[in-house]
DNA sequence: TTAGCTTGTATAGGAAGCTATTCAATGATA
DNA sequence: TATCATTGAATAGCTTCCTATACAAGCTAA
């Protein structure tokens, strides 16, 4: 069969996006944020008052996993959600003064997370890196499409 | 603040690595195996008979995140935990004929994700790739750890 | 206007990861 | 030998992801 691990894109994939999180974890814990929050702080922090809908379209994540997270944001402080002046089914999402607070710490954890995963690599290899990766979700979203 | 998402290397490797999983999901469903299962049956085709604590060595999981899809893989009928001939206190965890029959397909499943992700990609270009996330996973590793 | 489709959220339930804790078996030492 | 520390595994409890389903609000069309 003949199968390295090692050699499998998937699985180092796998392993790297772990260890991201790992470090990402223990950087934004002090700040009592967790890495689900993130992509919708930094979505939210852009751009207030967004409905789940949206965040779903912008985050490519399912509605259900959404939900969940702002739930417990919601628990945790960090947003609130109002009716939607003209939709009775959807709700806009505001962040509290302490989700606005957090920004500047909470992205200067991840660039320092980015930092560290990236040291040894010179500039045009980071931009090569991430193109590829992009290349390779584009790769994947068209076949999970198809 | 200025923090673009689609630049971060830590955003873009969680969006990569759950497409990943949700490609090979969707080739190893109809084997009746999950992503989680992957890493321990490619560890135990290899070597059999392995402990749980020879097992989170090779696989960078941790104990309670193994002994849990262990649980799984044995209500599944994957594998077999049976006492350490010495240590009272280990088990050698041994695969069942089912998953034995499943190295083959499961694996050809696995090397069609990683075909379909890194099509446009020429041969020199995914051992870079492979080679710059070792290098990732390197420095993460040493960062969590100090 | 009302019946029926569509849409925005919520909820149920499960997998896969984590930390922290517990427990029994082993090993080491006074 | 009796005690105490170490070690292998199990368990509790949490987050983050998923699919499938339910439900109420809005929209459409007869």
């Amino acid at each position: 069969m003949s199968f390295d691990k090692d050699q499998s894109a998937g699985y180092v994939v796998n392993h790297m996006a772990r260890l991201f999180a790992a470090a990402l974890t223990e950087r934004i814990r002090p700040l009592g944020l967790s890495t689900g929050q993130f992509p919708i702080l930094l979505q939210l922090w852009s751009e207030e008052g967004l409905t789940q809908k949206q965040l779903v379209e912008r985050l490519d994540l399912e509605q259900a996993t959404i939900a969940n997270t702002l739930t417990r944001m919601e628990r945790d402080g960090l947003i609130e959600r109002k009716a939607h002046p003209q939709d009775g089914r959807a709700q806009c999402i505001y962040l509290t003064k302490k989700a606005r607070a957090l920004e500047a710490p909470a992205t200067e954890a991840a660039k320092a997370v980015n930092e560290v995963a990236l040291a040894d690599l010179p500039p045009v290899a980071r931009k090569a890196f991430l193109r590829v990766m992009e290349q390779i979700i584009g790769a994947l979203q068209k076949d999970l499409a198809g």
